[in-house]
Order: C-alpha cells, then structure tokens, then sequence
DNA sequence: TATGAATGAGAATTCATTCAT
DNA sequence: TATGAATGAATTCTCATTCAT
C-alpha cells in the first residue's frame, strides 16, 4: 500500500531528523524528541513507528538489504579470499555510515519488524555459506562462526566510534587489523 | 581520611550492589536504585559517590591501578612479544571481569575523580613505551597508537559481551583474533 | 432523508461494532475504537456519530421508543398493578438487555439528538400518569415520583451488572426486591 | 511506622483533594491532576498513593472499617430486624457520605492495598451471619445473600447519586424502598 | 461521502537530585 | 552523617478530533 503524499512527507523528515540524532551520537532514538525537531505532532510519529526500535530498523533498513545483496554478490564472486574480504569491508562500511545504528539492529535479539528478522536470517545464512567456503579454502580461522564474525565487525566499528578523532586512515586500519586477525594462521 | 566505620561498610555494600548492577548487564548505574538495593538511603549514595560516574571509577579504580601496574611489569620484561601479549590478555581479562565497567572509565572522556585520570594517563604512558618496543622489535603494526591498542580491545570485549551466548572459549578466541591482527605482518 | 445503500451499510455495521463493546463490558465508547473494529475511517464514524452518546442514543434509540409504546399499553390495561409491574419489568429487561447503554440514556442530563429527548420526555409523562394512577389505587408507594422509579429501577439494574456471576435468577430476585420495595406498605 | 511531620501533611492534604474530587462527581482519579492542585510534585502523589485505586482505598478506608465495626455491633443486638436495619442505614449513609468512592472500592474485584481486601473479607463474614440470623428470625427474604445485599445497597445509592436534586428526603426514600423490598413476605 | 493521516493536549510515569529531619 | 521524602523536569504514550486527499 502506497502513503499519501503528506504522510510520506512526514515520515522522510522523522527519518532524516533520526538520522541527524544518530550522527550526533545519540543511538537512543527518542520519540518525542524528534516529533519536536520534525516539527510534526507526536502522534505522527507513533504512527509511524510505535517504538524507537521500529524507527531505528526503519532507518538502516536499506543498508541491510543491501548487505544481503552484497552477500549474494560475494558468494558469485570466484575468489573466496577477495570475497570475503569484500563483504567484510561492506558490512564494516555500512555500520559506519549508519553512526552505530545498523550495529544496534544487527546484534538485537528481538526485532521490531519481521522484515528486519527476515534480513538478518539472510544474511546469517549467506554468510555462514561464504564463511564455510572460506573454511574449505582456508583463507579463514576455522574455529568462528558467522555470528563471531558479525560480533567482531561490530565490535571493531565500536572501537572506531567511541573515540572520535580527526584521523581518517584510523576506520581502515582498524578493519585491517581484522582482516589479518581473521586469516588463518600458519 | 578515614572514614566512620559504618561509613565504610555502607560504601562497601554500594560498591557490591553496584558491581552486581553491572554483572547483571546494567552499565547505566541508577544511583536510587542502588540506594534501594542497598537497604541505604539515597542521600548515602550521593555523599559516597556524586555521580555514576564517580561510582563507576570506585567500582574499577582497583582494576585500572592494576592494570598500571601490570604495564610497569610488561615493561620490565625481556620478549618485548610476550610483554605485548601479556599486557594485552591482562587488560582483556579485566575489561571482561568488570562486566563493561572498566571499558566505559577508559573510554571516558571526562573524569570524575582526578586519581582515576592521573591512572589512565600513567597506564597510556606506559603502554605507549611498551608500543614503541614493540614497534621497534617489529611485532605489533607500526601504524597504531597506544590508544588505537585500547579502542580496538575495547572493541573486541564489547563483541564478547554483547552477544552472551554460553561459548565458554569464545573471549579466548576473539582475543586470539585481536593479537594475531596487531601483529607486524609480512 | 434516505442514507446511500454503502453508508446505510457502514452505519449498521458501527453499530453493531458499539452494541459488542456495551456487551464486553465498556459503556466508554470509543470512536477511533469502534471505527478500527468495523474496520472503517474515523471520519465516517464521526460523520454517522458526532459524539459517543450519540452513538449511544442510535444505539438504545429502538428499545427507548419500544418503552414508550410498552408505557402506552400499560396505560391501556385495566389491572393499574399488573400494568405497573409490566412497565417495570419491561424496562428492567430493556436495562439488562442494552448491557447498560439505556441506563447512561435515560439518566443523561443532556442529550445529543432531539428525538431522545422526546422519547424519554414523552416516556416520563407516561410513566407519571401510570404512576398516579397506581397511586390513586394504592399499589404503589405515595411518596415516589416517575424519575424515582426511574433511578431507583437503573440503580438495581446497576447492582445486577457491578458484580456478573453465573446465577441466572438474580436479576429476577433484583427485580423482586424492587417491586416489593415499591408497593404500598399497610 | 510512622510518617514524617511534613509527609503526614501531604498526605492529608492529597486525601481532602482527592475528596473535594470526589465530592464533585469525579470518580476516576487522576493523580497529576490531584498533585497540582494540592500543590505539591507528581512524585509525591506517586510515593504516597501508586496507584488511583490505591487513592481512593487510602480516602475510604476508615468508613470501611467503620463499617466492620458497625457489623459487629450489628451482630450484638438483640432484635435482629433492628440489626439488619441498622447495619443497611449505616452502609448506606457510609455509601453516600463517600460519594460514590466507598461504593467503587467495595464492588472492585481486585484491590490495591491487602488491608482493603481484609476489611472487605471480613465485612463480608460478618454480613453473612447477621444475614443468617435474618433468615432465621425470617425477618430477611431468603433467597439473597450477603453479596446481593451489599450489590443492591450500591445499587440503590447510585440511584440516589445519578440524579442529584435538591430533595433532602430522597436518600431516605430510597433506602426504605429497599429495606421494604428485602423483608421477607408473607 | 469515505478515508485515515495528522494533530496536540494531556494523562501516566520515571528518575536524578535536593533538602528537611 | 544518614535518611528518605519531596521535587518537578522529562519522557512515554493515548486518544478525541480535525482535515487533507
């Protein structure tokens, strides 16, 4: 079913005021509050999203889909080693852009929207068949599983995040250091 | 000065409650709350410890210390690797038994309590002399900081704790993911 | 004026919608509620309905116009006892049987449509002349007037619904007790 | 244990609000709205009083224990008629003297405070016998028990209370309609 | 005429902090 | 020094009503 006009208006200004509130460093979406910097009613915004954590997947909803197709392109690709890497390299990407929200959606163990469940059951599942052929090629540490690879990318986004500096090169070289981490050794 | 003796063993029983708090997943410490717990009145809790923060700082003040002292140690032995490893693993290790705790007095940017700041500037000191041997021996990545060192394991024991799952060896191994990424490649 | 074949429609199915909430057990009736259940607009709601107790009145408005004609033919009986008693069974059993929606009408200071109003004034002149006739042949107590018996019979149909057990016959023996009450004594 | 001097006068002056409320007709408490108007903060209230109901049990409980104390005088006297009556003319004064408060706390099914439920209970035993007693002496309709009386005392009073009027008498009518309905016939 | 999105007042509730006792 | 009552701003959430489509 399609908006009205209006409607849709209004919930692409609640997104982009979301969006701004997370860049500023507050994961803890507020509902009011941004009815406020919307400039729209409260209720709208209920109407919308009944709870911060609606809001939030709405919000990164798009960067998970596309990682799950971006799941499916490095499964297509012919070398596992750059395959995964290439997906690493997207989720870490992602989880940047989206100010920690897309982090927050990914290790959340309820989900607010079932198309969100449905994505994240995606994704775990084309990334542990890219993971498996990265086993069998050995290019990665058989001993974890996709979850800790997802956990570890997070965890890694969240050493990028907490401590905001002007260094540019720092997201990259931290990836690298998960990168090499991840290989297997020997 | 020292405190009334039952002074000291209403600081003790918040000190406990507190800890309690955070082993059970609660990082943003609630000083009513812990007051309630405590069988304390509320304004104990505030002569005691100010802010969360300050209470959180007593809660690990022991474990940063140590942790100073554990880099005095590492800086006086001989493998500069096995320094680096050991002051690695100790400080996983503390993050971990400090539920989270720990993690948030390091990344903090402001203090509450002045002896915790002089602890973390003593411990960045430190940790960047024993980085500068370790570069230097070429073992651990020329392109990282002292405090790159301490997001990234921040980072690694946030994707440890924030997916609780009953993987006893997991830390072991996310640790082992971190230590093989630091390393000096090539 | 006659109402097009799909507004005719919407209305009755709004009130069919608003008769089984009186049943559930809500006498508020909610409007977005009730327009949500019947799975229609708001707006249609409020065109039909302007306010709940207009709702309310197009909801009891048959059985408040059946008591009128039941006080014509009471009216109309030779036996003034028989005709009172049938008069205030008949409106108990209306009570009862509206789940309490006749009990807010009747009792209503204001009311929303006109031909409420008409039928509950025109109700009262009935029930006033039956009652000075039930006076006159001393059957019913002197010191009552039409609006006690009114409130008197909404207040037991009160006590009937306050506390819903299985037992059928206690709306009887209520009923029992208020005509008992009601005659004359000596 | 006993309430400081300053939370005893807040207490007390959220009760004569709550009254004054009530006295106006309003039944459904509201706790903000009774915090303003007594003067002091929402928290207040919330400490004293957690809930509405809570409120309202707080506002009525001394009638209610009047009450099982009135029973047990009640259950004291000799002429059982003149006990019955006694106890329905004190209920029922209680009833209106609470405006409608007492009634509501007596007809709820579940209660906030474990002290109501008590008082309720007993006054309920109590009843019983006294009702018992009325049997025997056949003073008191047989098929009625003790929850029918105090359905239709409530239900009498909310005829008394729906439609105030100046009429001083009318309380007094009612009841005597009531008493005259429970005896016994024949 | 029907729809349902938007509104926004306001009710309910929490909680960090202060301060009287 | 300890207590815990009081505060009231802030937040969450509901819902009656209006109005754009």
């Amino acid at each position: 079913m399609t908006l009205r006009a209006d409607a849709l208006r209004n919930r692409e200004r609640l997104l982009d005021v979301a969006r701004q509130e997370l860049a500023g460093g507050n994961v803890a979406l507020q509902l009011n509050d941004i009815a406020r910097k919307a400039g729209v009613g409260v209720g709208t915004v209920y109407r919308h999203f009944p709870t911060p954590q609606a809001l939030l997947e709405a919000l990164v909803g798009e960067q998970l889909n596309q990682l799950v197709e971006i799941a499916r392109q490095a499964l297509a690709m012919a070398d596992i080693q750059a395959a995964f890497t290439f997906m690493l390299r997207s989720t870490f990407d992602m989880l940047l852009c989206t100010d920690g929200g897309l982090s927050v959606v990914m290790l959340a163990i309820e989900d607010a929207d079932c198309g969100t469940t449905r994505a994240k059951d995606e994704l775990g599942v084309l990334t542990a068949e890219l993971l498996r052929r990265a086993h069998e090629a050995g290019v990665v540490r058989r001993d974890l599983t996709a979850a800790d690879v997802r956990n570890l990318v997070c965890g890694v986004e969240h050493a990028v995040r907490t401590w905001p500096d002007g260094d540019q090169n720092r997201s990259a070289r931290y990836l690298d250091v998960l990168i090499q981490g991840l290989r297997q050794s020997g």
